[in-house]
DNA sequence: AGCAATTACTTATCATGTTAAGTAATCCGT
DNA sequence: ACGGATTACTTAACATGATAAGTAATTGCT
């Protein structure tokens, strides 16, 4: 970051240095830069994995459970399971009790991708860990969960 | 969040529930939500805010050093620069020591949608602030801080 | 001076984020 | 049974995220 001169803005500005949304963004941004890295070498995006995940832990499950459990709005959802059901990683077929839903689930393939990529994930995330400390790590999940359940 | 069976995968998977990643996402998705709203109101986005936030702060300067300070990466930032250029928010010149730069400056019409918006971004922080404590709150920008510098 | 390496940005391409609107199926109260 | 909500998605349109490649100006080494 270059040090420029300080403000001359009219009002007294929360410095962007000190602010939460910023702050929350390059922290992200540092966690997942190396997992983007590994999932590239798989050939499936950071959300493509996501939504992998959640239907290897929780097993079949319609898009809208999907959604909420891998942080991803429906109609980007939509997109991303058509490219995951044309690439063969996952499956879905119509709920025939109610023809509305379209239980999704992982295919062999798909859970191929997520054997050969958990091991390293858990070792990136294990970094980070250490990086803050057993404590801090615990603190800080608690602070953001917090902060997602507030209002 | 809808609650089914356990977990039918292979691995113990670190539940994402508890993923550092995705409550970061969430963290970062509460907190944005109002201030995004707001903005709509100003026909601006979260990003286009971030640039002119940057540009009141810490005065004229390149597309670089915006692109660091406001966490985009340089081809979205041009992209928005262009936007914002086009719709007069922000003024760009050629620097004619190094014909490479163009330093942006935000304009006065940029300036009035700041003061607009500014008063009511700072009581939606200030919420969340007063969610977590002044304490937590401290703790958390530094648990992030720590993340962002490590590695 | 001369040229490879670097810097500051731009363009291209594909995937996702975000909001709004649309569709088909199901639910619900009368 | 029937029509107005609601639900589970899908499509559309525009803006951004991310990686790769391209361009022009500048730097630095010989």
């Amino acid at each position: 970051m270059p040090k420029t001169k300080p403000a001359p803005s009219r009002a007294t500005l929360p410095s962007t240095d000190r602010s939460l949304p910023i702050a929350l963004m390059r922290a992200r941004e540092k966690v997942m830069a190396p997992i983007r890295q590994m999932l590239t070498e798989s050939g499936i995006t950071e959300q493509q994995w996501r939504v992998l995940r959640v239907l290897a832990e929780y097993g079949p499950q319609d898009a809208t459970a999907v959604s909420e459990r891998a942080c991803l709005l429906m109609p980007s959802l939509a997109r991303i399971i058509k490219t995951l059901s044309e690439r063969g990683l996952v499956s879905r077929v119509t709920d025939q009790n109610d023809k509305r839903r379209q239980p999704l689930t992982i295919t062999a393939k798909g859970q191929a991708i997520i054997d050969d990529n958990l091991a390293q994930a858990t070792v990136i995330v294990a970094g980070f860990k250490e990086t803050l400390g057993e404590e801090g790590y615990e603190t800080l999940l608690d602070l953001l969960s917090t902060l997602e359940q507030s209002g």
